[in-house]
DNA sequence: AATGGAAACAATGCATACATTAATGTATTT
DNA sequence: AAATACATTAATGTATGCATTGTTTCCATT
């Protein structure tokens, strides 16, 4: 699934520095200069620049020319143009899964992890639950086969983890989000091109209000 | 609308590599070493290499590591992967700005971009008519505004850039594509969102085909 | 005190040097 | 002759050095 280390210094850097990003380690707004993050990574310059290249074109950092990188915080806006996206391709992918067919052991990583997301919501584990979110999505986009959607909805993801994380708790738990993946399922399940296309945009739709609802409310700046 | 030019070298390397393999002067499957592109460029590796990452990122070469840069060519799976995330993307927009409602200002560059496709078809310009669609979708992203949309679909123009050039010469005048483009364009000036978001996919979906069929009939490996 | 400018500083862009390692060719053995 | 092992070559991955250039600091002037 990742061919991401090119090599074992660059690809480490790459994947410490998504990771640190991710984790609010490294939290928006956040800047460095490329000797610091050379010296804490325990490297040269080189491969850095190279992984802060293709962080950059993956649209998580931008390096600004004597002010060091920084990593780029996440605004309304953003989440906007994310879910839009997200709103097209996504349910397109669904429809297509559903009106070809797919067996019962390929729609098993979906089952699961559809399965994990009300587990977790059962225990209040909200970690757990996103992670199980992220996986469904994931595994559909694998399950559906184009590479560069792939690609391309991974990217979006990545960019919004820090935001989703952070409005995860600002709301009341996500029943609705689960249920709402149920019913996607199965409606994939029963080979329903149309209801699952409806199904999923309509997820996608009140994600993105709801998100975008309460980045506006508490004005939150950037994540 | 280029920020490309990160610097003198390694923004001249990137633009130019990238001209290079839209104009098939480094075809596809063509393959040569960092020194070698160093040399014929007139730099040294570093920049090369920081162009090279990017053009990897937006998928237009592979570096394999001890056999050289490869132009990665264009199978029918690719345009297939391709169109489908075109499909997906291009009529929501279209059919956002139709319902948003547009100026006539606004609409300018489309209107011009479409007289530039029959002028074109006209004088029996397939380079000039080819731009001009480019034109015309590159302005119809612009004017949604979705900049990660914009990118997005950029990069995957790109990667199909050669193969519907070549394509072009393999089958009768485009007068259709520049019909269906008049009709998008009038249904986005009505406002008339459904008739638009119609109007574009079945625009894909005629071209997505039309495309297709030839690189099987020809058994075109990759373009 | 505030403003303007010059000098020191520091980060980046690029070049180059070096180490590692895969591919190729050669020689030796069977 | 074929195959294996070894040596050579060459490309990449990484480190380092250097020049350029933007930023900041500090001082002088108003």
């Amino acid at each position: 699934m990742k061919q991401a280390a090119k090599s074992k210094l660059v690809g480490g850097a790459y994947e410490r520095l998504k990771h640190d990003i991710r984790m609010n380690l490294m939290p928006p707004g956040f800047q460095a200069t490329e000797p610091e993050i050379a010296l804490r990574l325990g490297m040269s310059r080189t491969p850095v620049r190279e992984a802060l290249i293709r962080l950059e074109a993956e649209g998580l950092i931008e390096m600004i020319p004597r002010r060091g990188v920084r990593v780029v915080p996440i605004r309304a806006e953003d989440m906007q143009e994310i879910y839009e996206m997200l709103t097209a391709l996504e349910p397109e992918a669904a429809a297509q899964i559903a009106r070809r067919g797919a067996s019962e052991a390929e729609l098993a990583p979906l089952e699961d992890a559809t399965r994990a997301m009300e587990g977790a919501l059962a225990d209040g584990d909200l970690d757990g639950w996103a992670q199980a979110d992220d996986t469904f999505h994931t595994e559909l986009l694998a399950l559906h086969g184009n590479r560069r959607m792939m690609t391309c909805v991974q990217a979006l993801f990545d960019q919004a983890h820090r935001a989703r994380i952070v409005t995860l708790r600002m709301r009341a738990l996500p029943l609705r989000s689960t249920q709402e993946h149920r019913m996607i399922l199965e409606r994939i399940r029963a080979g329903d091109g149309e209801g699952t296309y409806a199904a999923f945009r309509a997820h996608r739709a009140r994600a993105a209000e709801e998100l975008l609802g309460l980045l506006q409310d508490y004005r939150l700046p950037g994540l």
